[in-house]
DNA sequence: CTTATTGCAAACGTTTTGCACGTTT
DNA sequence: AAACGTGCAAAACGTTTGCAATAAG
């Protein structure tokens, strides 16, 4: 993956070229994503930004404006749940879509190229041009069916 | 397309397997999405159904309680917007995936078998057991890529 | 010194819930 | 009669916004 000394110094370039600050929250909240172990949801990476650095009382708000900016740069990507919000994860990975068991809410990761491939020939016939994708195969999980009740 | 007649039928079968008990509202509502063109937000179909019977002044919690049962049993399906909400759609048809347009919002069908094979050759090695599956394409549409402004 | 960014709290839109009343079985 | 369903209003939820104060370029 990606060694962080890279990732920002991406970040500082896209914020330049937008005329924007590198502040330290922005920075705080990248690293913290970095480090980010598997997904998240904005108010967990507000928790572990606040137990890091109680000092800075960063507010929800910076979180969200962050998360949306990271994500138009496509350095986070993002899944929907309706009303129940989103999950996010770093984007530095490789490609990947989801598993989604529907008992746990676990998230299994997978690409393949085949589908990834068919995606373009399916868009090009109607001539749309894709910005991203997204996959989910809901279900049930190994461990899950195992641990039936 | 499976008739009305077909679908209401095995709507009272399920809820006499689970109690549940066959109103007025409930009917009105499975109707509406039946007749619905498309995909629809639960606003847009709470409206049409007090246009259609403003003597039952069915509420928009009801309709929301309709749609998670008529989720939970595969007759209808939804696609997450995050903050956004959901958009429905009538699952009789057959099975197919959404382009979705960023800039206007549209969502353009499609369906391919070898993304279908391919979805469930992933999980059989994940062992994992699908319930269902679903799968975004999102970008720009035809019509928003020559309006482009 | 100009402009962007922040935290806070209030606002927002969607969805859910508590409750007393109605309806279905 | 018992159990479930309803409309309503209020609450909850995740997210966004307005604003005055602060920090970066």
């Amino acid at each position: 993956m990606e060694p962080y000394k890279e990732l920002i110094g991406k970040f500082q370039e896209i914020l330049k070229e937008n005329s924007l600050k590198m502040t330290k929250q922005r920075e705080i909240i990248l690293q913290t994503i970095y480090e980010y172990e598997g997904h998240f949801i904005p108010e967990g990476l507000h928790k572990k930004v606040q137990e890091s650095y109680p000092e800075l009382k960063v507010g929800i708000a910076t979180i969200y404006r962050t998360l949306q900016l990271l994500e138009s740069e496509n350095i986070v990507t993002s899944i929907s749940f309706g009303a129940n919000g989103k999950k996010y994860e770093y984007g530095g990975k490789d490609h990947h879509d989801h598993m989604i068991c529907n008992k746990c809410g676990r998230l299994i990761e997978f690409c393949d190229d085949t589908i990834e491939k068919q995606q373009e020939k399916i868009a090009k016939k109607a001539r749309f041009k894709i910005v991203n994708h997204s996959m989910q195969i809901y279900g049930i999980c190994q461990e899950c069916q195992e641990n039936k009740k």
